[in-house]
DNA sequence: GTTAAGCGTCAATGTTGTTGACCTTTTTGC
DNA sequence: GCAAAAAGGTCAACAACATTGACGCTTAAC
């Protein structure tokens, strides 16, 4: 018997998926918690990031939190000058989210690091294995 | 340009990472939340089906937690039938934690939503793309 | 027989989320 | 122009869940 013997089990399917995800998020939980920040900031920092000039309604309704939760958080971010949060001209009662240069940094600097793991990992595996992954993960995202 | 236009962009593929995850974990976390438990329950229920007759300790080791956090839970789960604690016969000290046959069939039930899950996206994209899919997910979880 | 290991539990505390209520500012509809 | 509604902020009460610290109990080891 080879020693691929039951590579493909279901079960081990899903334990690499369960410490693939460990090993993709355990860079920028690190990065984070040495800033004391959590995965709620980075989730706020990643959504104005990919959503320049929301609202803080809009951004309730797209991290799925109550007002009351977002707002602490959100205020850290915001005296630590890293989310700018700006009146809208054509609504007063509006403030458009965005992310300040430190921000921008650090959002940059998390995002590198998992592109930077994805990218090894692709590159040692080939392009064709690349390529499946992306169908796969596609096709399990839009579940 | 075609419509696959930047299809492997680097923070595409951070993003379907995340949201084939919570694809991937919905499904037990429904089924786990309406029998009143969560993640925790779910993860002792895998570990002590991984390793049957594991002690409390190498349990409490295994999941990171502290005693007292795995106490609660692993208390319910043996009130409910669904895991058994047996006093080890050469160290009378130590609990032999074991899956019942309702816990076992709980286990089995988790389980295979991911499996079908996993399985319905394989069988869509085909047996190059789960190779590829195997591959990366097994290098990633190996950092 | 004293020491240590494995386990269980009580207490105090911290974090993080929730809902409900109330407030201000600003826009909108009549 | 004025009342209603929308966007946002904040306070309070509460619940879930984790932590550390301390203590007690049973059993094994030297």
């Amino acid at each position: 018997m080879p020693d691929t013997f039951d590579d493909k089990d279901p079960r081990r399917a899903i334990e690499r998926f369960y410490f693939a995800y460990r090993a993709f998020t355990a860079g920028p939980d690190r990065l984070l918690e040495a800033r004391g920040l959590g995965r709620v900031h980075h989730r706020i920092l990643y959504f104005i990031g990919r959503n320049p000039g929301i609202s803080v309604g809009a951004l309730i309704d797209a991290l799925g939190v109550s007002k009351q939760a977002l707002n602490a958080p959100l205020r850290e971010l915001i005296e630590r000058d890293l989310i700018r949060a700006e009146t809208s001209p054509e609504d007063r009662r509006v403030r458009q989210l965005s992310l300040s240069a430190h921000g921008q940094a650090l959002e940059a600097q998390l995002t590198k690091i998992q592109t930077d793991l994805l990218g090894r990992a692709f590159a040692d595996c080939g392009g064709d294995a690349t390529d499946g992954w992306h169908a796969v993960m596609q096709r399990l995202a839009a579940s």
